[in-house]
DNA sequence: AAATAGCTAATGGTCTGACCATCGGCAAAT
DNA sequence: ATTTGCCGATGGTCAGACCATTAGCTATTT
């Protein structure tokens, strides 16, 4: 004798539809019958069925849109997605997110440095290009600077380490904006951006990992400093 | 004018529970309140409030048991559920998820080393007591290897850089128990291993982060080609 | 002809009430 | 003291209804 799992309805239809995906019979992007026919086709009251949905959307599987269907997402973050949680489950203490910011950054320089395509690299040019020229445009600046970063991180051709630190920057991401919103600080804060840029992009190009990190650490130490400045103003523990 | 933000009554319920859940309000054990009165307390319906118990419980925070009631689970489960779809761990995350450890391993070595409180330290010392008397029971020393290495990541005080090595370990963790249970390497591997704690556990008393991280990166490097060995049966890229 | 405004149907989101299966504990019977 | 049977509480499921939003079409306007 063996104890008898007991299965739930929920369950059942979550294992079918994760098995879809997993084999490609939908594909990222596919839109699913609407929920009142899947009821129909699975035999299962809609409760289930949106309670099995609910939990594949949570997993980062699928996305409903209402008025238009629910979608297969297209990027496979399962593991990331599960990482994030451990994220919202802890304290966000800003002091801490910046040091994990700065330890993804530095290292993600570092692996990128080894790994980078010249693909990868062009783009981060090009990046870094859009910043100089959008240094007059706030929101642009701050969107190329933005994916100067990202680019880094997708260049490690790790996806765990680009959702980690895509991740820290969207928490972060409020506060660097008001600090770069300073007055007194916008102009020389960007220029000095821009330059350190430039010289992680050189380590990056030059292949020297070390240099990189250190070069991005040396930015990321600066940028927070202007984070703490900016930050005692909205309390802290 | 910027975008407004619409929020799922589902998800409102769910950040309020993470949150109870989070400030140890809820204490893993606890007994959640019955569903029809959740209903009432928080304004809610019922279909509501289940999707978002039921996204909860994918997540490994909460579980439900007919008849019985809805029961806080102890956090860091969470991840054996995801895993019961394994399509999540092909080999290239595997190798991914290996390097992501490796950092935050290194990188936390690093910070214990600086802000270990000797109440840290004591603690770390006793651990590894702990995992030389385990040789022969594999069960406790390999609990053993667990705690220490997440009393270091807890002596970096930063939480976040905590449950993100927790995390990441969780999901190795089957997979170290694989490479372990080799019996032909089974005896030198956790002889070996038990040495490269203890070159650790000096490093970070003599407050030398530098040769922590260092020993540390070596301990992951030396085990997670154990890994790689084990794991290119299971398919790879 | 192109752009805009308004309408309609489809769809996900929510609520309600009901019923079922299971579990825990209690009381009666052995 | 142990077993048996019962009953209430609880999570699981279902069906139907209504709401809010969206996409796409239509008619109006420029």
């Amino acid at each position: 004798m063996r104890p008898v799992q007991r299965t739930s309805v929920s369950d059942g239809i979550i294992a079918q539809i994760a098995d879809l995906i997993e084999r490609n019979v939908l594909k990222p992007g596919d839109r699913l019958p609407p929920e009142r026919e899947l009821c129909k086709r699975f035999q299962v009251g809609r409760s289930s069925l949106r309670e099995a949905l609910r939990s594949l959307s949570m997993m980062g599987l699928l996305d409903g849109r209402v008025g238009a269907g629910t979608f297969v997402c297209d990027k496979g973050q399962y593991v990331e997605r599960a990482l994030q949680w451990g994220f919202l489950l802890d304290g966000k203490k800003l002091q801490d997110l910046s040091e994990t910011r700065m330890m993804l950054e530095s290292q993600n320089a570092y692996l990128a440095a080894e790994r980078a395509t010249p693909a990868d690299l062009e783009a981060i040019a090009d990046t870094l290009a859009g910043m100089a020229g959008g240094l007059a445009d706030e929101g642009r600046f701050l969107a190329s600077d933005l994916q100067f970063h990202l680019l880094i991180a997708r260049a490690t051709h790790n996806s765990i380490l680009y959702s980690l630190l895509e991740t820290t920057r969207n928490y972060l991401q409020e506060w660097i904006k008001e600090s770069l919103a300073e007055p007194s600080l916008a102009g020389p804060r960007a220029e000095l951006s821009l330059a350190e840029h430039h010289q992680i992009l050189e380590a990056l190009q030059r292949r020297d990992a070390e240099a990189a990190r250190q070069a991005m650490a040396a930015h990321i130490r600066s940028s927070s400093g202007d984070l703490q400045r900016t930050s005692h103003r909205s309390g802290s523990d």
